[in-house]
DNA sequence: GTTAAGCTGTGAATGGTTTCACAATGTGAT
DNA sequence: ATCACATTGTGAAACCATTCACAGCTTAAC
């Protein structure tokens, strides 16, 4: 497991990047707020986060504030995108329009983000052929075609445990790069592929088992 | 942020713990394999984690494997339990009755599991004092009274961002201490209180930034 | 212009997690 | 019964992430 980047970019932690997300997420909200600077200890409390961490992390990214006055919010915010976006648009595709994939698009439908859901898929030929919050739906059989004719690069899973290694397959065969995968399963895909799990049943464990226990750990963002 | 437990109780990482439940579930799972031993190489396999990192899991609930034959997974999966559960039920409820909201609460509805979901708040009266997936919905307002009577110790929370603090304050209130929180906020709550967050937005900026990237890491849970 | 104040940037220290590597040991084969 | 083997259990090492702590700046005030 070892990377080497070209030199000119940094190699960054999984961790540093959630963060540099929820930091992005926070300082684009709450424009009520309108000083045009803003402290590391500041943004560490609105995002749960030492001030330590904050300029540590902003420092990786090459963000530099101004002693005593801190950070100009809106070159953070560019310094940030820059970072983390590319100049375009990414195209989503969501696989199993059960009722969590559903919910989910409903959720991603009238959004402006640099993350597009474009398309949508389904064995079930009931729900083929659709238009759902706005997004086609096609037939599973169609995905290779369709997602290599759309570019997608990233495909969040939706579909039932029994069906989800075949289907990821599918998608890495499309050339999908990054799987945001909701069934719980453990998938396998090639090295360059990037999964995220998201397990509902196992991350309410998780909460039962603290909430038994007093002990309250160090806050994170998923 | 220390911790100390009373002594007969070890003190156990969050990431630990993910991994037990998650070692839980594959075992419990897969019932074709119907050999009485398993390696911890072969678990690793199964869950995307070391043989090393298995062996130490396992240890400290103070599971024993047999050198040369592996671990039994009847008692391993007894093992875990052990550590993991306490013996009754722990009841669970659900807050915020929207897309995403009726989407879990479909998933955990027919479900045998230790955690029951027993009730659901919505603040929309067209939505309360009906049954959805076999749940009654209760107002809001009763939050305090309901959860209290009903000994709701975890909570989902799916309401919208505008409303999650003040929620999530009345859930503490009614004596709550575990939240998995799937609105895009950082709640503030008491120490004793576990928060668990899932953001569908940011996760799927993190996967489309690795994505972008061929750079892989290692696998890990959420 | 000078000064006091307070924040940034970062090397060093700390703390936590994972992997390494190997002695100890139970097992199955002979 | 004995032996060779493959695996466990676990100190120690390596690695990674976070916090500490402070020199160096910038700014604002006077």
């Amino acid at each position: 497991m070892k990377k080497q980047q070209g030199g000119s970019e940094r190699t960054i932690s999984e961790r540093t990047v959630s963060r540099l997300i929820l930091y992005r997420k926070r300082l684009s909200g709450a424009h009520e707020h309108q000083k045009r600077f803003i402290y590391s200890y500041e943004l560490g409390a609105m995002c749960g986060v030492s001030s330590a961490q904050v300029r540590r992390d902003l420092m990786l990214v090459g963000c530099a504030g101004s002693p005593n006055r801190g950070y100009d919010r809106r070159e953070l915010l560019a310094g940030i995108e820059e970072f983390l976006y590319r100049p375009g648009t990414q195209n989503v595709a969501l696989v199993g329009l059960g009722n969590l994939g559903r919910a989910i698009l409903s959720f991603f439908a009238g959004r402006r983000s640099r993350l597009a859901v474009v398309a949508t898929f389904d064995i079930d030929s009931a729900k083929t052929n659709c238009v759902t919050f706005g997004c086609r739906c096609y037939p599973v059989a169609d995905l290779r075609t369709v997602a290599a004719a759309a570019r997608i690069e990233v495909a969040m899973l939706t579909v039932p445990a029994a069906a989800a290694q075949a289907t990821a397959d599918l998608l890495v065969d499309a050339g999908v790069r990054g799987i945001l995968n909701f069934a719980p399963v453990t998938l396998r895909v090639p090295d360059h592929v990037f999964v995220e799990d998201i397990d509902l049943a196992m991350s309410l464990e998780k909460v039962a088992f603290f909430a038994r226990r007093g002990q309250q750990m160090e806050r994170k963002h998923a």
